[in-house]
DNA sequence: GAGAAACGCAACTTTTTGGTTGCCTATATC
DNA sequence: GATATAGGCAACCAAAAAGTTGCGTTTCTC
């Protein structure tokens, strides 16, 4: 269960379509040099380093150096984590809603 | 499926703390007014108005007027939209994994 | 009906963000 | 060894976000 603290950067990261887009490339489980990231996204190649900078920093990409080129990989871990923030208000909200339920049918 | 341009905005609300706070103060059902939510927020009734258009905008909270107060109210569906991105990607990593896995073991 | 409470609107300031361009370094490739 | 490829780094720019202050309007409450 993040607190609010820790999960903000997390949507933070998650915040754009550019990125979002990234990250769905790369659900496919493969590790990519950023070339082949910026091809197709009408975007510099400047920029998509950044947004995958972006990524990397709250870990929601893996960065590795393979000779001249550097590969991203999906860490679903820390998908998960914002998830779970958002399965926590949920939850508090379904609890709720059955509190008053109970209390409407028990007076 | 929310696709990455629909998602975004929703993340965008979400990336803040003070956002994710309200939001979680809402989630026990209750709606309030703003100088309820203000208070204890060290910031100003202004800024959490902000805040609170913001989460507005997206839909993430419904405002109804009352009287001299605006009530503030979770809307859990919009949560749930979020979560339909992030469950969207895990589940094509787990596909991704699985594919890979039968390709191994079946060659 | 006078004062207070709750809020909206608008202007303004300061950071942050998304993006570009230019240049330099390291690694392949021929 | 010369050249092309893949990136990193830094400066710079424009737009958006976060927050404040001030003021006006509506609605309670006494």
């Amino acid at each position: 269960m993040p607190s609010a603290e820790a999960a903000a950067p997390l949507f933070a990261a998650l915040a754009d379509p550019t990125r979002l887009a990234l990250l769905k490339r790369l659900a496919d489980g493969g590790a990519r040099p950023i070339v082949a990231l910026a091809s197709g996204s009408a975007l510099t190649r400047q920029a998509v380093s950044k947004h995958l900078a972006v990524l990397s920093g709250v870990g929601l990409v893996a960065r590795r150096r393979k000779g001249r080129e550097t590969l991203y990989a999906l860490r679903p871990e820390r998908l998960a984590e914002a998830r779970a923030w958002l399965d926590e208000v949920e939850a508090q909200w379904e609890d709720a809603l059955g509190r008053l339920k109970a209390h409407v049918e028990n007076p």
